[in-house]
RNA sequence: GGACCAUUAGCUCAGCUGGAUAGAGCGCUGCCCUCCGAAGGCAGAGGCCAGAGGUUCGAAUCCUCUAUGGUCCGCCA
């Protein structure tokens, strides 16, 4: 990368847009604008309509009003000095002030060469240079293996924090585990008698405790640590030791489930590091010192009042100084801390390690809690640390066709191994990956391993694999396409319409890195993939009815190295694409 | 009672933070494989963007209200 002449990333959109205002700029000096214009909201995007050019920019339309001049006029005279520039063919004003563009083939196939020289790096951007963004995600209790919902967020949040890298932020992932509360304290106990069990005792899963298979080789493997020392013995002599050695065990095996999947943590935060250290005060002090701490009394809930209501003094955090509905208790009424205490202070600390935006990855059963967090971080950055909170909805199973009901109580779970196992990492990750977040997601075992156009994963390594494949034939052939003959190809051979609208549409890429990175919203990558692969596949299946736009040319090596310079440009976007989402691209179907 | 999210073609969903005639896949209709790249391809029909107001040059997109569905609501994490 480093050392290259050309080091500027190229973003055409970006190169055009700023086209534009120097322009205007120059138009302000000559007196043909008035000063003090703001070009913010100026942008150059490629219009809906592909008949009405390659670029539109709605300047003009910006521009009229604070000008106090006719979007027309300054459309016209805009258009007049950008078509001197030799990138642009021709400027036309259209409908209420709208200047359409069309930029010479050469800008387009130069894009080619520039994915080539670049790599996989093509389309990575400077947008979060210098800037740290922290991502937590999955985050699930440590009480046992990972489920499907888990995996919707784990997915999620990792792609995120890849797409954000791309974007040039540096970003951590993180992992916030709950191992101070009550739960580890429940799963101590089946850990318990998991480990009676294995000693050849009978006991009984009762209520508040964890029946689930995965303990039995936990039970078994503290037996083999402890012997009987733990065995009729009270709680107070096994507690504490049992619960850390559970929670070690689940960690282990959450790590391995996140492992199957692909994911890798760059930290793991322990919520118990929190307790005895001072770091809860620490938080709390903070928000008293900003007035923002008292004891009060709530009142109850509205429509739905608990049976056991009672007004009661609390320690209360004043969150809806920062947006929140009511004021949330920080403090139990037995003077312990409410789970919501701790996770200030986790945030607190997130802010302290200096990170300039945090995003936080919680599932959909959260959204409760989005306010009060939010204004939690609010609080303690005095407003200069963005908390975006991204709510990973549900996921819905299904098999062929038919819906697939999951109930912990009729030990009918599926777990994250159990789908990646059924179908791989890749096909989980993409699939996870075809729907908003905040959209509830349908996923069919059947439907996702299917081979045609309707099953996005397949249609988008297929298109992949057909590169490969190219590049295969054209070596029995004979014809030359390593990559230093494609870099050096003539690539204004690539003079179709067909060949130019796949350019075109490699030209996006970088664009959509920047608008995917701005909302975080890591789905989008997979739907550019699936359109990139359906313009990719388009133009193969011309060539059945074009032989002049098949990619390999027997007898014409130059026209082969532009047309295999194409698809393996196509190719390189796609692992690129992929290489965000945690998938890895396919060589060849099967 | 309240908060948050959703509502776009018959179905499943995109829609690039306000742009032009709202897109894709499936399904439907009609064409296209003796051969050359059909695990398919081409073309077509199909829409009051849930409804009503508002903001402005311009709204599926922003604001308000309403309807429907989902998630959640003080000592559970």
């Amino acid at each position: 990368m480093g050392g290259k002449p050309r080091k500027r990333p190229m973003n055409l959109f970006a190169e055009i847009r700023s086209l534009i205002v120097t322009t205007l700029e120059g138009m302000v000096r000559e007196g043909a604008l008035p000063d003090g214009l703001n070009f913010d909201p100026i942008t150059a995007e490629p219009p809906r309509d592909a008949a009405h050019g390659d670029m539109a920019t709605n300047a003009a339309m910006v521009l009229a009003k604070p000008a106090g001049m006719k979007p027309r006029d300054i459309a016209e005279a805009l258009a007049d000095k950008l078509a001197q520039d030799a990138r642009i063919t021709s400027a036309e004003v259209a409908g209420p002030g709208f200047l359409n563009l069309r930029l010479a083939p050469g800008v387009w196939q130069q894009v080619a060469g520039a994915v080539l020289a670049e790599g996989t790096d093509f389309g990575r951007s400077s947008l979060g240079k210098g800037l740290k963004v922290n991502v937590e995600y999955v985050s699930a209790n440590p009480t046992g293996p990972l489920h499907v919902g888990h995996t919707r967020g784990a997915v999620f949040g990792d792609a995120l924090a890849s797409l954000l890298d791309f974007a040039g932020y540096d970003a951590t992932r993180e992992y916030y585990i709950n191992d101070g509360g009550a739960q580890v304290d429940v799963l101590a106990r089946s850990v318990y008698l998991r480990y009676l069990e294995a000693h050849g005792q009978d006991v009984a899963f009762e209520d508040g405790t964890y029946p689930g298979d995965y303990l039995i080789p936990v039970g078994q493997k503290l037996k083999d640590k402890v012997g009987d020392a733990f065995v009729d013995k009270g709680e107070q002599f096994w507690l504490e030791e049992i619960r850390e050695f559970a929670t070690e065990e689940m960690m282990n095996l959450i790590r391995s489930d996140l492992e199957a999947l692909g994911v890798e943590m760059d930290v793991f935060y322990s919520e118990k590091s929190l307790y005895g250290t001072g770091r809860i005060e620490a938080a709390l002090d903070d928000l008293k010192g900003k007035g923002l701490i008292y004891e009060g009394v709530l009142e109850p809930p509205k429509g739905k009042k608990p049976e056991d209501w009672e007004p009661r003094e609390q320690t209360l955090f004043r969150s809806t100084a920062h947006g929140d509905d009511v004021d949330r208790p920080v403090m139990k009424s037995d003077g312990g801390w409410t789970y919501f205490a701790p996770d200030i202070a986790y945030h607190y600390d997130k802010v302290q390690r200096g990170f300039d935006a945090l995003i936080d990855v919680f599932g959909a059963d959260h959204g409760g809690y989005v306010k009060r967090m939010k204004a939690a971080v609010s609080a303690l950055s005095d407003g200069k640390v963005p908390l975006d909170i991204k709510l990973a909805q549900l996921v819905k199973l299904y098999k062929n066709g038919e819906p697939f009901k999951m109930s912990k109580r009729a030990g009918t779970f599926v777990t994250l191994r159990d789908v990646v196992d059924q179908v791989g990492p890749d096909v989980t990750r993409f699939v996870m990956l075809t729907r908003k977040n905040d959209a509830m997601l349908d996923f069919d075992f059947d439907k996702v391993m299917e081979q045609s156009r309707e099953n996005p994963v397949f249609y988008v390594q297929y298109a992949h694999a057909r590169v490969a494949s190219v590049l295969r034939k054209a070596a029995d052939a004979g014809i030359p396409a390593d990559e230093a003959t494609l870099k050096a190809a003539d690539l204004s051979l690539l003079d179709h319409e067909a060949e130019l609208g796949l350019l075109k549409k490699l030209a996006e890429w970088p664009r959509l890195v920047e608008t995917a990175a701005r909302t975080n919203e890591p789905h989008r990558v997979a739907f550019y993939l699936y359109e990139l692969a359906g313009d990719f596949h388009g133009l193969w299946n011309r060539g059945n009815e074009e032989p002049q736009l098949r990619f390999l040319q027997e007898d014409d090596p130059a026209t082969s190295a532009a047309k295999i310079a194409l698809a393996r440009a196509t190719a390189i976007v796609i692992a690129a694409g992929l290489g965000i989402l945690g998938v890895t691209p396919a060589q060849e179907m099967r």
